[in-house]
DNA sequence: TTGTACTGTAATATTAATAGTTACAGTATG
DNA sequence: CATACTGTAACTATTAATATTACAGTACAA
């Protein structure tokens, strides 16, 4: 991974976590992370799509937690956010006829897994409720 | 971190390492990698400057590791590679008026540091010499 | 039953990051 | 002193990330 999506989305889940029961207006999200509210919602739908978050269509509509800050974690959101290589590929066509650029990339591609396994291991034990915690 | 740079950076150390004493030319190494010398050259110097490989100017020079494949870890090419956070920070703006937004930044700050410190864990365990061992 | 306040999403534009290119000065060797 | 390298600056091209506009769909509430 390697965009500010995770901490968009941390952001939002924050900001969800912090407003408890109530429906959160993506404008709201928007204007606290301050960024276009349309990127807003397609972190949402994202978000949605995994499970973390529940939104209602129309008015007094919003977004809301979908299970208790204690049930999240950062591994959920790095999950739910994650789409490229952690450590990102080299171009993908290093030249065949090389005996170390023919088979590179499935070498990596196991140094990486390891690696991200390390670290989803560390963000299993931090929940979203711990961080909201730490905001005064 | 974020980029193809750690990829590119692992294949060319694992042709030097390939290339034992051997003078290696960055023509050589960007035609294994298939990407432009001069962008090889680029890593090389930064490689050179985190003390991992040693250059020679002039006819017959080029690039050899600084030091043995036993003696370099993957948590080295990380640290050499790196800079920005591993996670991505949001916008550096967050809205400051907002209890959320305002403080934000520091405990991403400190979770992205915990999650890091794993990921070098995990890379310290990972030497050049075993990575190059497992090419055929 | 209709205005309002939301979500959802497509299409496009803008900006930033990454990669590639050209060009050439500097250096050591043979 | 020609040659084969490195080192680096300046520029261009390409791709990815982010922002904007626009509007259809939905549900509530007056």
């Amino acid at each position: 991974m390697n965009n500010g999506r995770f901490a968009i989305s941390v952001h939002i889940l924050t900001l969800l976590a912090d407003a408890k029961e109530e429906w959160v207006p993506s404008e709201y999200l928007a204007g606290s992370i301050n960024i276009n509210p349309v990127l807003v919602r397609k972190e949402l739908g994202n978000l949605r799509e995994h499970g973390l978050v529940i939104s209602k269509e129309g008015k007094s509509g919003g977004n809301r937690l979908a299970r208790t800050p204690e049930q999240i974690f950062m591994s959920d959101v790095y999950k739910a956010v994650k789409q490229k290589d952690l450590l990102g590929k080299s171009i993908n066509a290093p030249n065949p006829q090389c005996d170390v650029g023919k088979e590179i990339n499935k070498h990596l591609d196991s140094l990486y897994n390891e690696a991200e396994q390390a670290l989803l291991q560390s963000l299993e034990r931090k929940s979203l409720s711990d961080f909201h915690k730490q905001f005064s």
